[in-house]
RNA sequence: GGAGGGAUGGCAGAGCGGUUGAAUGCAACGGUCUUGAAAACCGUCGAACUGAUUAUCGGUUCCGAGAGUUCGAAUCUCUCUCCCUCCGCCA
């Protein structure tokens, strides 16, 4: 949520930041929005320092001796009829509020001077290239290709279960996912996050806590019962959520929280596209960095999350570059945002399989996640930050892809072999079928 | 699912319907003392919103949430949420 204070006197400075991402504040409407707000707030207060006023005589009068009719009596009309003032007011004054906040919980975050312009998503600016895309001397198959031809990916079953958009992965290949999420896991413990495991299923709030709603609902997925509550888009929702309503001491700062969830998507906006093999589901898996920092660390904190999220990546030893988006394509809640593409050589192109963002104290607004340095200091807004490390549904793809072999099998990355147990999956790994 | 108990400031914990935004203790912050520190002592010490004559001075709201009674509610009534204890059931 952008900061009220910062719209009421500098309006024209986050108009401007605003329209870096193609967006347009309504000026006049908030103008509008606060005249009447001011009025009926002010009008109300008046009142009730009035109608408190009176109590105050009331009670000095009984303390004095006065009799409780009598005392009452002196001020009866007055009362009643400055009660039946402030109620209708009260009407009013409340709707302003609800309004307002309405309105402010729809305005995007403000792109920082950092994160460069741009008219749409081709203008990003790719910061490095790691890696070269392999070359083949056998014709290449897709991960879907290889997926079904070792009995592994079965996209017509799932159809069956669930519709479109989802998978069922199994023997190997699921061990394979498996065991990606468990040693991505097992990297960032290492590098010092916090391990968490969270709800699937959220209240409301929190979803306004990181921005997903209001504007967003229809990317997600509602329950009927308890109805309110919704299955996670990321893990980024109840991570960051972690600190809300709450005022947390300064030196458990920066903190910093890994967690692998499944995610779901409606993918309400995006039919017809990606719909061959599992490169945009309903439900797939991921790792999600979090980290909640002071203002003074938020910024350098993005370089060290997206670093963290690079090193699966050149573990994995698979190409990939490294981007840093342009205002016009930053998501709802981000201020600036590095995307990191792996090479999918089924597609010859790099494709995003992490985006690491940094949001201000745009989520702890919404959320009331503040810091102090100790019990009487002053209050401070949070950082929020969040990336993922990775998107293991992708990330599974692109080993797939990359590491193929002219026989369909698959050769097992380095890093992972001890895990799996073997330096090779097979083309015809035997399932019943 | 049944029975009971509870929710107050960063924490602990008082609070006959009328200077209670809230005693007291701890923590924190400033100071005195000290070579320094500790101890002791003195002082300060909630948040959100808001107005104006805007480094200042006011006002409003907030004691789990919402509604109600009242001139006036932390205190009374109702509803809800959450927590705790016991019993039952269950992975």
């Amino acid at each position: 949520m952008i900061d009220i204070q910062q719209l009421r006197r500098n309006m024209d400075v986050v108009a401007t930041a605003l329209s870096r991402r193609n967006f347009t504040l309504d000026v006049e409407y908030f103008e509008q929005l606060e005249a009447q707000r001011k009025e009926s707030d002010v009008a109300k207060q008046k009142l009730q320092a009035k109608r408190n006023a009176i109590s105050r005589k009331i009670g000095d009068l009984i303390k004095h001796g006065t009799p409780v009719d009598i005392a009452k009596a002196q001020f009866q009309e007055d009362s009643t009829q400055i009660n039946s003032q402030i109620n209708a007011l009260n009407d009013t004054a409340d709707r302003c509020q609800q309004t307002l906040r309405a309105w402010l919980l729809t305005l995007p975050n403000t792109p920082l001077a950092s994160t460069p312009d741009g008219d749409s998503e081709n203008d990003h600016h790719i910061i490095a290239e790691h890696g070269t895309p392999p070359t083949f001397d056998f014709p290449l198959l897709d991960h879907v290709q290889l997926g079904e031809g070792m009995q592994g990916m079965d996209f017509a079953r799932a159809v069956k279960l669930s519709g479109t958009r989802y998978v069922v992965l199994q023997g190997e290949l699921a061990r394979l996912q498996r065991v990606l999420t468990q040693w991505m896991l097992q990297e960032h413990i290492q590098n010092g996050y916090q391990e968490v495991y969270v709800p699937y299923i959220v209240k409301s709030d929190a979803l306004v806590g990181t921005g997903q709603l209001p504007k967003f609902s229809d990317d997600l997925f509602r329950l009927d019962s308890p109805a309110e509550n919704y299955l996670i888009p990321t893990a980024e929702v109840p991570l960051t959520n972690l600190l809300r309503e709450q005022i947390v001491l300064s030196d458990s700062l920066p903190r910093k929280y890994v967690c692998h969830s499944p995610c779901f998507r409606s993918e309400a906006g995006s039919y017809g596209r990606d719909t061959h093999g599992m490169l945009r589901q309903h439900q797939f898996e991921k790792v999600e960095l979090v980290w909640h920092t002071t203002a003074e660390q938020g910024e350098s904190a993005l370089e060290k999350l997206t670093l963290d999220a690079e090193n699966i990546l050149q573990l994995l030893d698979v190409p990939y570059r490294k981007v840093l988006l342009c205002a016009y394509d930053l998501g709802f809640a981000a201020r600036k945002t590095y995307d990191l593409e792996v090479w999918m050589p089924g597609q010859e192109k790099y494709r995003e399989i992490s985006s690491c963002s940094y949001c201000g104290d745009f989520q702890a607004r919404r959320m009331k996640a503040r810091w102090r340095s100790h019990a009487n200091a002053p209050i401070e807004w949070i950082h929020t930050l969040n990336g993922s490390a990775l998107a293991v549904g992708r990330t599974l793809i692109a080993v797939m892809e990359n590491y193929q072999n002219k026989d369909g099998s698959i050769t097992i990355p380095e890093v992972l072999r001890t895990a799996m147990g073997s330096d090779r999956l097979h083309s015809i790994d035997k399932v019943d079928n």
